[in-house]
DNA sequence: TCTGGGGTCCTAGGACCC
DNA sequence: TCTGGGGTCCTAGGACCC
């Protein structure tokens, strides 16, 4: 019996991408250290010689983490997630630059679309990466995707004037762990042979699925690499990492990744939140608080019908000055997406929390949801009133298990409601 | 001077039903 | 006074990722 084909799977991984876009519109900052993130009133102000004033990070105050910075940044210990105040003391004059999701978004467009011209088999990660099945590629296993990965660097370059860096073997998990290894612009091939000499003397961080949390403890038990985590006895890592995780990380250190590339998923959730300006307490700032979650609900509802989803389960998000979190939620009996019902049932969900504190981030969150057109997918006309019609139509319901309620609430009717 | 915003998945307990 | 198991839904928290 022959074995099934080794697939070829490819990790595309946009290099620097915000802070790369960024460069595309001020090309006279290539080459300088250059911080994407931090609020917004920082634009860069246009002189009358037709030269730019930027704003550097020591004249930022406020709360903001970096979202992204170009390599020369990073040489000075400036990485994402850092909050803007201490990255400016590490890099006083490197220039911040405000995010701009709604370009990112259109680059992110461009090269995607590109990849998928030349390779139609694409798992959106995000905005700046995704995976390719390049395994029916015609002519790609001839030289194991190399071929393929330029073309597909090449295809990018020209859409966006962007580079990426990919990685291409047998599986995801590989692959986004090479697409690391020759960063900027690179391209990593690597077979299942190649794993102990290549693989397992990276830190078991670098796999995709080990967090912060997971490495310390791995680290505690003298776990460093992930030859470390291959050469530890699976039973004894279920037996600190639980049954599933434990199984998972044996399987990773191994190389072993059978999940496929999945071209196309429907959304769980949908939320959005804000963190304020200053701490907010409940009481003392009741007015703003309830402005914004109001505004937040009001986003939410617009959020929904855009992309044409209704929710049942309502969420909101607290964070208090102490950065501890909790989240409630409530499931309503049926699907909506009107924002005075978002509303109404995040007003409930915020009655079960203890406010004594002072809040830094509110969020509300929609999930259980439910595409509209399968909610409202059977005519509902009463025209006619034809209670045969409306009788079959339920009747036919009952019998093919709808994937959704049909009661879909559209519309608020409690005059009554909060505001 | 701390730490954004948008997601996914997993676990675990209790309710409730058969 | 003792004694089931399984399945699903709901809720809360947490790890992790981009």
């Amino acid at each position: 019996m022959p074995a099934p084909a080794q697939r070829l799977i490819a990790h595309l991984d946009m290099d620097a991408f915000y802070a790369s876009v960024e460069l595309l519109r001020y090309p006279d900052l290539r080459g300088h250290a250059v911080v994407i993130g931090g609020g917004r009133r920082h634009q860069p102000e246009e002189l009358p010689d037709g030269t730019r004033r930027y704003a550097r990070l020591r004249d930022y105050a406020g709360r903001g983490v970096i979202t992204t910075s170009t390599y020369e940044a990073r040489a000075l210990g400036v990485h994402s997630g850092m909050g803007v105040m201490k990255a400016a003391v590490l890099a006083p004059d490197a220039v911040l630059l405000p995010v701009d999701f709604d370009a990112y978004r259109h680059c992110s467009r461009l090269f995607k679309a590109a990849v998928r011209a030349l390779a139609p088999l694409v798992e959106d990660r995000g905005i700046d990466e995704i995976y390719i099945d390049l395994t029916d590629l015609p002519g790609a296993q001839a030289d194991a995707g190399r071929a393929a990965a330029q073309q597909l660097k090449d295809a990018v370059f020209t859409a966006t004037g962007l580079t990426c860096s990919i990685g291409v073997t047998p599986n995801k998990l590989l692959s986004k762990l090479c697409s690391e290894l020759d960063k900027p612009n690179g391209i990593t091939l690597l077979g299942l042979e190649d794993i102990p000499t290549r693989i397992w003397p990276l830190a078991a961080s670098k796999v995709n699925g080990i967090g912060p949390k997971a490495s310390e403890k791995l680290a505690a038990l003298g776990i460093h690499t992930i030859g470390d985590v291959a050469a530890a006895e699976p039973q004894f890592l279920i037996g600190h990492f639980g049954k599933s995780f434990g199984a998972w990380l044996h399987e990773a250190s191994h190389g072993r990744d059978e999940r496929p590339v999945v071209t196309f998923s429907e959304p769980r959730s949908i939320s959005r939140e804000t963190t304020f300006e200053r701490d907010l307490h409940a009481v003392r700032d009741k007015a703003a608080l309830g402005a914004i979650f109001t505004e937040l609900c009001v986003q939410l509802a617009g959020d929904l019908a855009r992309k044409g989803y209704a929710s049942k389960t309502i969420g909101i998000k607290l964070r208090f000055d102490d950065f501890k979190s909790v989240t409630r939620d409530l499931t309503l009996p049926a699907h909506t997406m009107d924002a005075r019902s978002i509303r109404r049932a995040a007003g409930e969900c915020l009655k079960r929390v203890d406010l004594t504190r002072r809040l830094r981030l509110l969020g509300v969150r929609a999930g259980a949801l439910a595409k509209l057109a399968d909610l409202v997918a059977p005519r509902v006309s009463h025209t006619g009133g034809d209670a045969g019609d409306d009788a079959d139509v339920s009747g036919t319901h009952a019998l093919h298990e709808p994937r959704a309620s049909y009661n879909l609430l559209l519309f608020d009717t409690d005059a009554t409601s909060s505001r």
